[in-house]
DNA sequence: GGTGAAAAAGAAAACGTTTACATTTTATCC
DNA sequence: GGATAAAATGTAAACGTTTTCTTTTTCACC
């Protein structure tokens, strides 16, 4: 009942293990007469390759480790999406682990990259508990990582990067609103830990500021990225002594979960508050009303750090530790039923 | 520049590399004194185990491969992290596979279950392409194979699995609309290929039957499991010469299609159409309107599935091959605002 | 048909662990 | 302190490939 190897093979066939292993992996250099003697020996036996036996050969799994927030996030798993359509043609499958909001499943991510379980890592997700050590062994083992959306923090300025400018983005969706009238303007922000939304937040203020706005304290509230973190810090908002007449969301998830808490107070979206989206998932354009918000090229940024992470395996330490200049994709501001000139 | 191994350890610690590899993986075995000598070593060295080393020889890799239709899919996804709830305490890391509602990656399924990359495989979602082959090769083999959410198949029927009697929830959901005065209640399927909402329609039609109503030519929809082919399905149905006033839908991700469909149309719900889903995801608690749906323990199936994948891999192939006894997980009818009586 | 080059096949090492078995050291008991 | 058991360590094989280096075979050419 034991596995059957290469060497039995070898033996039905008559051939030595080594033209076995070719038969495989380049059949061209072996004669044809004995390449079809070699492949019925393998139907005959059953012959499986050992994937272990394999990979441990030649050092490497055809596997890649994807870190992102969430998996339950539909912005992160269009990103997703875009990643496996492109590695999928080149035979790898992912690994996906979850940093759960920076409830950090450090130990996963750092065994992961230090023990070369997957040939590269993405990282859609900031990974601060380990910034410095683990990443810059990485580093200098000349171990692919690539990072896609999230904004570059010191400690992994140094790896190619693929995302949109979330400041401009931020500053524009503010400036829109602004230009309706708004005047009082919130921000749901995912909270301290988050790099995520800081450059969305920053764009914010960036945009209020120069509006001569200022933003009053309590406007800037924390949803923690998540549908009901967004319920609860828009409740908070709604009591707000100056209330605000619109509410720039972090992101898409937290703008529907803000919805939902404008509607529970019976407030009507747009009449009484305008609400604004980032990220532009699917449930942005089917929501009632339907949501403006910001739209990321969520497929086409996965598919680019697919693509610079098949590189970078490939070309081995030197392309992987090039420094890559981040490449930055285009946002566009989409424009729905959500938003309207403030009341009065 | 060359990886350090064991070797160098043994070498610099003054011991044995069988020692060092004791130190590492049965360290109550040696004596502390040598044992600090090691770790020092280790330390000193810079040693890092070789992961596709260990995984050849012990012949595992502590991966658990998923398929799913899509990680899109938030519900999947809550599965899914039940499922990682499990298995990360015992060191596992998950591989994802998507089958894109069918339009199967059999490739990818078919060469993980083949070659053993993964120490089992998790299906959410029907793999009727392989439906017998692999499977029975799988299974004769002894690789753990557990089966999540979806109804059993018969290639599927010797395998364990966990999850809700999709038959006498959408019936119930179906009695629920029948007993507000609904008669003209549509239901709309995934599609043909789809075995996950074909037992959904099954309840369905049993309870339609059972009230002595039948059940309309084109009252049937398919909408893909999508948003997109949801909001096409349910306009076809807006348009049918006996509207319907009730609209079942086989999952919440249609049934949000379906409630944008009708509000693009201008109608009311759930004053003109009731709608119900089914999943409970969760937006369908902050849906406008809220979405009254079946709900599945997610979750709870992720963690039973995970257990018992636990018990497969750690049990040999006894335990896996054992005909596990389906198990059945309760449901619950969520009842929001996306239902009311029918007009008139 | 003999020569040489090219192509095909074989022999054996190597990859870095784990582990069965053998050996040495330590501890226990009288 | 010596016999014995137990604990600690060492030796070496094994896991199933891939790959380097040789050796053999084939083929084309004169």
């Amino acid at each position: 009942m034991k596995q059957v190897s290469i060497k039995q093979v070898a033996e039905l066939a008559g051939v030595s293990i080594a033209t076995v292993s070719r038969c495989l992996n380049e059949p061209s250099r072996v004669r044809e007469k004995t390449r079809l003697r070699v492949q019925d020996a393998i139907v005959r036996t059953g012959y499986e390759p050992n994937t272990l036996a394999r990979n441990f050969r030649r050092g490497r799994t055809n596997l890649i480790m994807v870190v992102l927030p969430s998996v339950g996030d539909p912005f992160f798993t269009e990103v997703l999406q875009g990643i496996r359509s492109v590695v999928d043609a080149e035979g790898y499958s992912l690994i996906i682990s979850e940093t759960q909001f920076n409830t950090m499943n450090a130990d996963e991510v750092g065994a992961m990259l230090v023990t070369r379980q997957a040939d590269g890592v993405i990282l859609l997700a900031s990974v601060f508990p380990f910034g410095g050590e683990v990443l810059t062994r990485a580093k200098r083992r000349g171990q692919p990582i690539v990072i896609g959306c999230e904004t570059l923090s010191a400690a992994l300025a140094d790896f190619p990067s693929v995302h949109i400018d979330n400041i401009r983005a931020a500053r524009e969706a503010t400036e829109h609103l602004l230009g309706l009238g708004h005047r009082r303007i919130a921000f749901v922000t995912a909270g301290a830990g988050s790099p995520l939304t800081r450059d969305r937040e920053e764009g914010y203020r960036e945009a209020m500021a120069a509006a001569g706005e200022t933003v009053r304290p309590g406007w800037v509230v924390e949803g923690g990225l998540s549908l009901e973190g967004a319920i609860r810090a828009t409740g908070d908002l709604l009591t707000h002594p100056e209330r605000p007449t619109a509410v720039f969301c972090g992101n898409d998830e937290m703008a529907l979960g803000a919805m939902h808490a404008i509607h529970q107070d019976g407030l009507n979206i747009p009449g009484d508050l305008s609400v604004m989206g980032f990220d532009d998932i699917r449930y942005a354009a089917t929501a009632s009303p339907t949501l403006s918000t910001i739209a990321q090229p969520a497929r086409e940024i996965g598919r680019r750090v697919a693509r610079r992470m098949l590189n970078a395996i490939d070309g081995g330490p030197d392309a992987s530790a090039r420094r890559g200049e981040p490449e930055i994709v285009p946002h566009r501001l989409v424009l729905r039923n959500s938003v309207a000139p403030p009341p009065d």
